[in-house]
RNA sequence: GGGCAGUUAGCUCAGCGGUAGAGCACUAGCUCGACACGCUAGGGGUCACAGGUUCAAUCCCUGUACUGCCCA
């Protein structure tokens, strides 16, 4: 017998561990089951999961364990990423409290202390993700840096080098000043900061008291200026364009020039070009060749060839002091308060410095073009669709990608330098040697690249790496993985990463790494705001796990993943969904008490009576929602559908319609309740299982002997013949819940005591309302606490009443009647009525709707004119009968 | 500034051309032997606003307002 509450602590790793054993995760190569495939999202290795984790992962884990069941051979491939600018941020935070400097350490001991580092707290996700019950190959699982996955970059940059896809350059990169590394467009966050619009004087050379005014927000720039600009068709200027200034604080004399980059609209019209600290006026510097000065350091202080009081100086402080001598030399014209977009690196927190530098880049322009086309083909579809547009947009306009970073946590690029300079790229030293002594003609020393890629250059190579590649022998097995089925995740990588495998997947595999993705919103708090440990509104998802249960937590996110939305995740809809947990264990426990419980051999298919019909009716309905939700990826609707007959079809009314019968009716028919039960309860747990894997488990081995190896992960989908759909019982027995309901309304309307038995009197009942009341008498007594039924042409005096189908309803309680109640009861059914029919009656004397509108409508609004005006006939009589009184 | 979402019950959200739904919260009543993490009944909505298309609009179209996200 099980407890009366459901305790998940006591029962959750349990399974886990059983699940695991039994191979249940693994996929099977040599099947001959079509296979589904899941990439997992890789987390950082040493990350910890947050609620944009379980929600994923639970999403996953829901299709891995649905497709599993339906026969499919899954692979969900799980592993993690290395993260390289975290992690090694996470290690150096460590080094520094030992008063350790990485670079006196040497990047030899350095890694050591990474790896060990990955050692001890690499495991923690993955061991949560085992809480949350996730399913993936845990035996296949991979890291970014394994042997295998290093091989694969290797291969996949020297491939793209050779097809002149990835090559060096010299241009402006977001250069983070405090971890000493450029860093992509993507990894800077742009923040909206009050700041300063300053304007300067800049003395025209060879005129005395002319000046051309120019507006910066970071005038401390000015130092690196080789140009002025104004537009070209701008009158006010073009006398001075091919004239000289001279800039203040250094006395260099730099060009006016003529550039429509300028805008005559904003501030003077003319602008200062630093070409070597600003993305748009490089470009402009190198349409008119103009000298590039870099005037910081790797730290962003300013280096020699700013003038010598300010060489060492921080950048902000050094803006101070040029500011307060352009005050005491007056060319400070005019100083606004504006608001602007400040770069900030998303992983330092620091202002972001376009800086000149030597990098690696990826040609992503040429690599994106058939990756746009694939989306556009429907080779890879994107769900919600509306997402497609957002990929598009960005693929279009797609920047060079910089893949080269300043650390030493990653992979090193293979890339050889000889004594000139010259670049020799292979995949490992011998072959870069072989190259280099080839080109030299001589033994050269070669020195290699210090620099590591970009970890989403490996992230990129995910869905086939994982698989093996470039081995071919492992892809001979694993090939039939690729592509994968569906990928699941947030919307804020599909840049870094959705775009990434794309163009990666289909030129290196010659097609889409997966056919569908999924996109899931964000979670948010209560309040809908981001989740952010710096706000304290974090929740975390194990907290919750362990208050109340991981399957609660799982159904919360399914119920809440309806697509594109955000989830405003709260504690009481958690806590709603244990409670849903605890109400189908109970039902299971009445189940065993009643012996209800699943036999073998079963056939739904030879029941005869009609709620045991009713019953696997429904089951079969919800069934297909189910299939249907989850397979369109509507989650949300997958979890209400199974709510719904859980709690409010098979507890609510099927449980109670069968309790009567189970007390004391005829065996044979108890029998067949017996077992429709069983079945039922074995079908609702196995199609609930993908959702809440956990408690559904428990319940299938607490309900049936069953062999040991029989587990409910490894079940089968439930397939039933269409012949168990029943539209006829379903009628009926939505008669009775009718019937039922409609009573205890007005019970409870008037004030009857609940526990008052009272009698039932029913006025013009056809034959098959009659048979019904028949065949249904103990359990409508029961449920609507009635004393005696009978059939009679006249409604006694002091009843209430109210109307079914054709039929009306009195019950007779005259002693505890009141009649005004019951007088303001029957108008206002009325008046409802009225409404109702008027409404009708408009549409039905609209010619136009008439003639116009689908002859069903027609139809349909007739009959419920009919209806309405019958049901309002028979309240009026009682109305009348009552006014005699 | 450009783009994309959203605006439906007190709250969180489904729905979607033909009588407006759920969960939670709320109100009233229940110790009916599975379950108070429960049972029964109930109240509550000009579906943001203004136009248009249609026999019919919460749903489609246009515009407005507000909110959020992404990109400059």
């Amino acid at each position: 017998m099980l407890d009366k509450n459901f305790n998940p602590q006591a029962i959750e790793d349990k399974h886990y561990t059983r699940w695991e054993a039994s191979g249940a995760f693994a996929c099977d190569p040599a099947s001959k089951a079509k296979p589904f495939t899941v990439m997992m999202p890789p987390p950082n290795v040493t990350g910890s999961l947050h609620m944009g984790h379980a929600l994923n992962m639970t999403l996953q884990d829901i299709l891995t364990r649905y497709y599993r069941m339906k026969g499919r051979d899954a692979l969900w491939q799980p592993g993690t990423d290395h993260a390289g600018i975290a992690t090694q941020m996470v290690v150096e935070r460590l080094l520094d409290k030992e008063g350790i400097n990485r670079r006196k350490m040497g990047r030899e001991k350095f890694l050591e202390r990474v790896w060990a580092w990955k050692a001890e707290s690499g495991g923690t996700i993955v061991a949560q993700l085992r809480k949350l019950g996730a399913t993936p190959d845990w035996k296949r699982e991979r890291f970014t840096m394994d042997e295998g996955l290093s091989k694969a970059v290797l291969k996949a940059f020297v491939q793209l080098y050779r097809e002149k896809l990835i090559y060096r350059d010299k241009r402006l990169v977001n250069w983070d000043p405090k971890l000493h590394t450029a860093i992509s467009d993507l990894e800077v966050e742009q923040k909206e900061k009050k700041g300063h619009m300053w304007h300067i004087r800049y003395p025209v050379e060879g005129a005395t008291e002319e000046f051309i005014t120019v507006a910066t927000t970071r005038p401390e720039t000015m130092l690196g200026d080789t140009a002025v600009a104004v537009h070209p068709d701008d009158e006010r200027y073009k006398h001075l364009v091919g004239k000289f200034v001279s800039l203040p604080l250094t006395g260099r004399l730099i060009p006016i020039i003529a550039d429509e980059y300028s805008d005559p609209e904003k501030g003077s019209g003319a602008v200062k070009i630093t070409p070597a600290h600003d993305f748009n006026d490089f470009e402009v510097g190198k349409r008119h060749k103009l000298p590039m000065i870099n005037i910081f350091d790797i730290n962003a202080h300013l280096n020699e060839n700013a003038p010598e009081a300010y060489q060492g100086m921080e950048r902000f402080a050094a803006r101070k002091k040029i500011l307060a001598e352009l005050e005491a030399m007056e060319l400070l014209a005019q100083v606004e308060d504006i608001k602007h977009a400040v770069p900030y690196g998303d992983r330092s927190g620091e202002v972001i410095e376009p800086y000149l530098t030597d990098q690696w880049y990826c040609d992503a322009a040429t690599l994106a073009k058939p990756a746009i086309k694939a989306v556009q083909d429907g080779k890879t579809k994107f769900v919600p669709r509306s997402w497609e547009n957002t990929y598009f947009e960005w693929m279009k306009n797609i920047q060079p990608w910089c893949i080269s970073r300043q650390l030493w946590w990653g992979h090193q690029i293979p890339a050889w330098y000889g004594p000139d300079g010259s670049v020799f790229v292979d995949e490992d030293e011998k072959g870069a040697q072989a190259q280099a002594d080839k080109h030299y003609g001589e033994k050269v020393k070669l020195k290699r690249d210090e620099d590591v890629l970009d970890t989403w250059f490996s992230s990129a190579l995910w869905p086939f790496s994982t698989l093996g590649w470039p081995d071919e022998n492992a892809m001979k097995t694993m090939g039939r993985y690729y592509p994968g089925d569906v990928l699941v995740t947030g919307f804020d990588i599909i840049f870094y990463w959705v775009a990434r495998m794309m163009m990666f997947g289909i030129h290196f595999m010659g097609e889409v790494p997966f056919k569908d993705v999924y996109m899931h919103a964000l979670v948010r708090d209560a309040k809908g705001q981001k989740m952010s440990k710096s706000k304290g509104n974090v929740m975390d998802p194990l907290e919750l796990t362990e208050k109340f249960g991981a399957d609660a937590l799982r159904f919360t996110m399914t119920a809440m993943a309806a697509q594109g939305r955000d989830i405003r995740l709260s504690e009481d809809r958690v806590e709603g969904y244990r409670n849903f947990a605890t109400k189908l264990w109970n039902a299971t426990r009445y189940c065993e008490m009643n012996g209800c419980l699943p036999v073998a051999g079963f056939k739904p298919e030879s029941v005869g009576y009609n709620p045991n019909k009713w019953i696997i009716h429904s089951m079969l309905e919800t069934k297909q929602a189910i299939e249907m939700a989850i397979e369109d990826y509507k989650f949300n609707e997958a979890a209400a559908a199974i709510y719904q007959f859980v709690w409010g079809t098979f507890c609510d009314w099927y449980l109670e319609f069968t309790k009567p019968v189970l007390a004391s009716g005829d065996e044979k028919v108890k029998t067949e309740i017996q077992q429709t039960t069983g079945w039922i309860l074995d079908q609702i747990l196995t199609v609930l299982n993908p959702l809440m894997p956990f408690i559904t488990e428990e319940l299938y081995a607490e309900i049936a002997r069953r062999d040991k190896n029989d587990l409910l992960i490894s079940a089968k989908w439930p397939e039933y013949p269409a012949s168990l759909k029943n539209p006829e019982a379903a009628e009926e027995i939505g008669w009775m819940i009718r019937c039922i309901s409609d009573i205890r309304s007005v019970r409870a309307d008037m004030n009857v005591p609940p526990k008052a038995m009272i009698n039932l009197v029913v006025k013009d009942a056809s034959e098959t309302t009659k048979k019904r009341f028949a065949a249904y008498e103990e359990i409508l007594k029961r449920m609507a606490r009635i004393e005696n039924i009978e059939f009679s042409a006249n409604i006694p005096k002091g009843s209430i009443q109210t109307v079914l189908n054709e039929a009306t309803l009195a019950l007779p309680i005259a002693d505890i009647i009141d009649l005004d109640k019951e007088r303001e009861r029957l108008r206002k059914e009325l008046k409802k009525l009225e409404q109702d029919i008027e409404k009708v009656d408009q549409k039905l004397g609209n010619e136009q709707f008439v003639s116009n509108a689908p002859e069903e409508i027609i139809a349909e609004h007739k009959q419920r004119k009919e209806t309405a005006e019958s049901t309002h006939r028979k309240f009026s009589q009682a109305l009348k009968q009552l006014e005699a009184v």
